[in-house]
DNA sequence: CTTATCTTGAACCGATTGGTTCAAGATGTG
DNA sequence: CACATCTTGAACCAATCGGTTCAAGATAAG
C-alpha cells in the first residue's frame, strides 16, 4: 500500500526494557523512553500505547526471554537435578554479568514496587513471578524430590534468585553472589541424594 | 525562651519512614510526605531538611531501629548459632507479618533503586547494607564458622533475608517465607555441624 | 502583656509529569 | 506523479514535581 514502518519495533522494545530496567517503573518518564528508543512521543502513543502498556509489554518481553532459558537450564533437572539448577542460577549470573545489560531483574523491580503499581501491571507482575515457581516445582518434582520438599525448594531457589538482583545492585562481587547461590545447591543436592529424609526441620 | 515544637519529631519522622517504605524513593512526593506526617509543607523543610535529607534520616532510622534487634537475635550465636540464626530471621518475619508496618525492606528497596538514587543516598544505602554483612559473619565466626565459611553464608544469610521482603511483596505466604529460610537454616546447621567440611562445593 | 520562637497556609518559582492533538514532512507503493 | 501510510516536531493541557519565601497566627516563657 504504502509507506512501511521506518523503526525496528523490536529495537524500540529492547530499548525501553532496558530503561524500566535500569530505573525502574517510577522513575522513567515517557520523556525518558522517547529518548532510549529514539521515538518521538507521539509515535510511542501512537504505536506502543501509554506508559502502563509499554511496561507489561517490557515485562512480558523480559519474561518471554529469560523464561526460555530458565526453561533450558532446568531441562536436564530430571537426570540431574543440582546440574539443572546449577543451570538455572547461571541464567541470572550471566546475566547480572553482562556489561550491556543493567544490574538486577526486572520482575524483582515491579514486585518490590507492586504497592505503587496499577492494578494491571500489578496483577501481570504477580502472575510473571508465579510461572516461575510452577517451572521451579516441575523440575524439582522430575528431579525425584517429594511434593513437599519441591515446594520447599521451589520458593527458595526462586526468592534466591531474586535476591540476586539485589545484592549485585548493592554491588556484591560476582564472588559473593556464587557463595549465595553455592549454599542453595549444595542443600539441594543433599535433599537429592537423600530423598526420603525432609531437608526442612524447623525444630 | 518562647514556643516550644509543637509537633513530635519521633512521630513525624515514623511516618515518613512508613511513606518511603511502602512507596519507596522515586514514587514518594514532598506532598506526600507532608500527608503522612502531617507537617506543613514548609515545616517539612525547615525541621526536616529536603527529600533526600529526610530520606536519610529514615534509612537510619529504619537500620538502627532494626539493626538492635537483628544483634540481639545474633547475641546467642556463640551458644547455639542455629537457633540464633533462626531469631534473625524471625526479626524479618515478624516485621513482615505487622499488618502495622508495610511489607518488603526499606534497605532492598533502596538497594534496587540505587542507579536511581543521589550519589549520597546511594552510597549510605550500600553502607547500611555493608553492616549488616559484618554483623553476620561476626556472628558465623563466634558460632565456631571458619573465614571461609563465615563470609560464605553472611552474604547468603543477608540475601535470603532481603528476598523475603521480595516475596512478601509479590504475596508469598507466611508459610511459603518460613520454607525460605527453612532451607537456609538447614544448611546452616549441617555445615554448624560439622566444621572441618566446607559446605560449599562448586565442582 | 510583651516578646521570642515555632508553625502554618498559601503563594510562587521553573521544571517536569502523563497524555493528547495536529499539521507538516518523510517514505515507499501503485 | 499521486496517493496512502508512517513518522515527526511542536504545541498544548491540567497536574504535579522539588524547592523557596513570607506574612500571619499559634504558643508559651518572661
Amino acid at each position: 500500500m504504502a509507506g512501511r514502518k521506518q523503526f525496528d519495533m523490536d529495537t524500540a522494545l529492547d530499548a525501553a526494557l532496558v530503561q524500566f530496567w535500569r530505573a525502574g517503573y517510577a522513575a522513567t518518564s515517557v520523556d525518558d523512553l522517547s529518548r532510549a528508543t529514539g521515538l518521538n512521543r507521539s509515535s510511542i502513543y501512537s504505536s506502543l500505547g501509554d506508559k502502563d502498556t509499554v511496561f507489561l509489554r517490557c515485562l512480558d518481553r523480559y519474561a518471554t526471554r529469560y523464561g526460555g532459558r530458565y526453561d533450558e537450564a532446568l531441562s536436564c533437572a530430571a537426570a540431574e537435578l543440582p546440574a539443572a539448577f546449577r543451570a538455572f542460577f547461571g541464567v541470572t549470573l550471566d546475566r547480572i554479568a553482562d556489561p550491556e545489560l543493567p544490574d538486577g531483574c526486572l520482575i524483582a523491580q515491579s514486585a518490590m514496587a507492586i504497592p505503587t503499581l496499577s492494578p494491571r501491571v500489578a496483577a501481570h507482575t504477580k502472575e510473571v513471578l508465579g510461572f516461575q515457581y510452577v517451572r521451579l516445582h516441575a523440575a524439582l518434582k522430575a528431579g525425584g524430590l517429594n511434593d513437599h520438599d519441591a515446594g520447599t525448594f521451589a520458593v527458595h531457589v526462586a526468592a534466591v534468585n531474586q535476591s540476586l538482583a539485589v545484592m549485585s545492585r548493592a554491588g556484591a562481587s560476582p564472588e559473593q553472589l556464587l557463595a549465595i547461590v553455592g549454599v542453595t545447591l549444595d542443600a539441594l543436592s543433599q535433599a537429592s541424594r537423600a530423598p526420603g529424609r525432609p531437608p526442612v526441620r524447623s525444630g
